[in-house]
DNA sequence: CTTTAAATTTAGGTAAACCTAAAAAAATGT
DNA sequence: ACATTTTTTTAGGTTTACCTAAATTTAAAG
């Protein structure tokens, strides 16, 4: 079946908000897409009457197997895309996203083929998120939030969920980015910031507000 | 401004049309976007209204300055997407058409600046006709048609203008493509077709179907 | 168990981009 | 010049994706 870019988008969201809640509702569906709730409804009817979707009037809905295919593949496009802005043109990650939101509803299925063996089928975007294979298959790395890894820990960076030009300011600033190995040397209680040493070398301060931010591996 | 993507295919399309035609008309329109005459009707009021064309009712209509330069943009998207399908991705000529119709629609500036860097600023798209610069400008080939080159001539394949598989097929075949060089043997009255020499090695036999498509320059 | 508040859906409307069929203008043939 | 054909425009629909405002359902509070 084919798509149009709005119905894309929304199962795109749907998806995106299925990984925080178990189900998801009209509502936040809405402010995700910047967009009203009766509209919401309007696009809920259509991929139910396509088939995507479980939904139960007033008691919320989620994608179905079907559905959670498709938004896999153009979760998919969208992190490739990403990737290649980076790695190929130089953009910033924080101006990435908005491009490859509209590149991810070009169609051809060869395009992708081709796009990731261009890439090499890299595993991760430039914000560490996976990309899903062909069948839709990726391997969830287990996220440790840099937060509560104790003194004396060394991970390394595997994501960021805050995608902003002033976490990457900050994080460029201190030579942290994806694969970036740390340690942390000291944790304080007063305010949850925390001492890191980076790449073995320098050591900085991170306030809770960013290290939640940060997710890890063990080394 | 910002155009949407029916108005952006209608504006290229009657640039196109303008290279053939000085003024266009609604039906010639319609069918190069498959379309009927009365929706390229409305088309045009609204791209008058937003000043792009100059058109008088029932006497055809042709870009204007603002509109050429709109048109001039949309070309170079769709160019630079078709040379990058090809030379990075693999593509064969055949197919790339279509995706960069697609692909011409991503709106941002800097990526099509970061894309035609990466490319290293290539002059001539796969089919070998002109990529404009950022400010529209680019250089005509002066273009001569193979089907008149005299005998014993040598000249350079600059570009196609029918670009199906089947002359793909056939041009491959005889291992010519876009800056190969060519040196015409012996034209046949008879039928029109003529003997060519491909690149000092191989020769062989253009009917005058094929070489009327091909497009040369001086040696 | 009501009453009130919040979330969701329905009703009805708009704009873009299409369409068919009919009317109007321009071009053509004799 | 006038009738006929061709081209183009207008009139009036349709579909998609939005919207606001009102009605309905569900959840929360007293
Ligand atoms: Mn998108
Ligand atoms: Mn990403
Ligand atoms: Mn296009
Ligand atoms: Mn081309």
């Amino acid at each position: 079946m084919n798509f149009s870019v709005s119905e894309e988008n929304y199962i795109k969201s749907i998806y995106r908000l299925q990984q925080q809640q178990e189900v998801v509702n009209t509502n936040s569906l809405a402010q995700e897409l910047n967009t009203r709730a009766a509209s919401v409804t309007d696009m809920l009817k259509k991929l139910q009457l396509k088939k995507l979707l479980d939904y139960e009037k007033y008691r919320g809905f989620k994608l179905n197997a079907a559905g959670n295919k498709i938004a896999l593949t153009i979760v998919r496009r969208h992190r490739l895309w990403e990737y290649f802005l980076v790695t190929k043109l130089g953009f910033e990650w924080d101006k990435v996203h908005a491009i490859a939101e509209e590149l991810e509803h070009v169609s051809s299925i060869e395009l992708i083929q081709r796009l990731d063996s261009f890439l090499d089928h890299p595993q991760t975007d430039p914000h560490g998120d996976p990309i899903p294979d062909v069948h839709g298959k990726f391997t969830p790395i287990k996220q440790l939030n840099l937060g509560e890894i104790p003194e004396k820990k060394s991970v390394i960076v595997s994501s960021v969920s805050n995608q902003s030009s002033e976490m990457l300011e900050l994080l460029n600033h201190n030579n942290i980015k994806i694969g970036t190995g740390l340690r942390v040397i000291k944790r304080f209680a007063f305010d949850g910031s925390i001492e890191i040493k980076v790449n073995k070398q320098a050591t900085c301060i991170l306030s809770e507000q960013v290290s939640k931010n940060i997710f890890v591996y063990h080394d």
